[in-house]
DNA sequence: GTCTATAGTCCGATAGAC
DNA sequence: GTCTATCGGACTATAGAC
């Protein structure tokens, strides 16, 4: 057994301590502060303290420990975002549900993960944001594995709120959405720190339910009497 | 004078057939297609048809060939913004000029140069919204030196139209339009691309007012009877 | 100002001992 | 599963001829 990576292997060795764990924490912040082609792995397993040749073993080859590091924390996050926007439905009684909640759904686990300046997923969020700049093709065959069926749901979810907005209108919109949202996601944390001591100063979650209300609002751009 | 990326040479060269500006529009594209860590000179001045120790010889090193980039577009388009603004505020007899006068003096310049599949510009944008995600203090030089003063300016008139906005309510939400921008930058052609053909069609122009509308919208998002 | 040739460094990946 | 040692190739940058 070689390659490793497949998905017998998914949370089967979270302990921070394996040399396998170590690497993906590691590898986490770097591929965010440097990108793919940024990132050396001799850098990642010098500092990781496992051997040079420990990435091959486990994972390999560099592209896929970077699928790796994706998958074990996409899914477990947009299986997060369908749990909140399902309870949600079922609290409804049928009814549409609020653009609010909507976001929430979106939004809440995504914030959840840049709360605390510890821990393995404070890094994880600006992946995702550097992703999107990223090759095409490599971002790509990650979209479409693990993110088509959650961001579709929520499409699903906004078209029954608003009706009267069109399918191509709706996507556009969503699509801005997703720019904002990555927008803070890449910047949140030189964010925090400049407005730090200031008057107005606020933390990640608040952050996060200005950004909803912002899209709230840009949602309902043009329509009157909507959204709810 | 081996360095010539000074001041004195900006636009004095735009001939497409100087050597210097052919490694220019090549590498516009490489880096809005790879990054900065993923472009080579090697594959850029063999493909802009001049010999490798040009780039060396023109602008020093890789680095400063993107600060030139950078520079070379940016100037100008940021004085384009700020004559419309000016021009509006010059039309506007003293009031406050409407969100959506402010919007479009930011956007239209940025939209101008995303028409048109063909010309030299065509890169500029998605080379923009890469560098938001690259190394903090590449970008962040870059940022004091050419944006500072055409975000404040704006800044300000956005503050003139919405008075009741707090100084960090409005950097917030400016922060997410920025995003929401930078989205569409990196994605638009692609973006367009999924659109073509199905019935709500559109062209980069409509998508940039959807833009507009979508941030005004956002900007106005809990208060009544503001920004116009 | 353009070229060839190459210095010097770093890279990802792997063979093979233990 | 972890290690050393190294292969083969890519990179930026530059020296020096023309």
């Amino acid at each position: 057994m070689y390659k490793t990576n497949d998905l017998n292997h998914r949370f089967v060795d979270m302990d921070a301590s394996t040399t396998r764990t170590r690497i993906l924490h590691v590898a986490e912040r770097h591929y965010a502060d440097r990108g793919f082609d940024g990132m050396s792995m001799r850098a990642l397993t010098s500092e990781a303290g496992v051997n040079l040749a420990a990435v091959n073993y486990h994972f390999g080859s560099k592209k896929e420990l970077l699928y790796s590091i994706f998958r074990e924390r996409i899914v477990p996050m947009n299986a997060e975002r369908l749990e909140l926007l399902r309870k949600a439905a079922a609290n409804s009684d049928g009814k549409p549900l609020a653009l609010e909640v909507i976001f929430d759904a979106f939004l809440i686990p995504m914030a959840r993960r840049a709360t605390g300046s510890e821990g393995p997923d404070i890094h994880f969020l600006r992946m995702v944001g550097r992703s999107l700049a990223e090759e095409p093709d490599f971002w790509q065959r990650l979209y479409a594995e693990e993110f088509k069926g959650t961001v579709e749901t929520f499409r699903q979810a906004i078209h029954r709120t608003m009706p009267e907005l069109s399918e191509e209108e709706l996507a556009v919109r969503f699509h801005f959405s997703i720019g904002a949202m990555l927008g803070l996601l890449v910047k949140h944390q030189q964010f925090l720190k400049e407005m730090e001591g200031r008057p107005g100063n606020r933390d990640i979650a608040a952050l996060f339910q200005n950004l909803r209300d912002f899209l709230c609002a840009g949602f309902r751009a043009g329509l009157t009497n909507s959204g709810d």
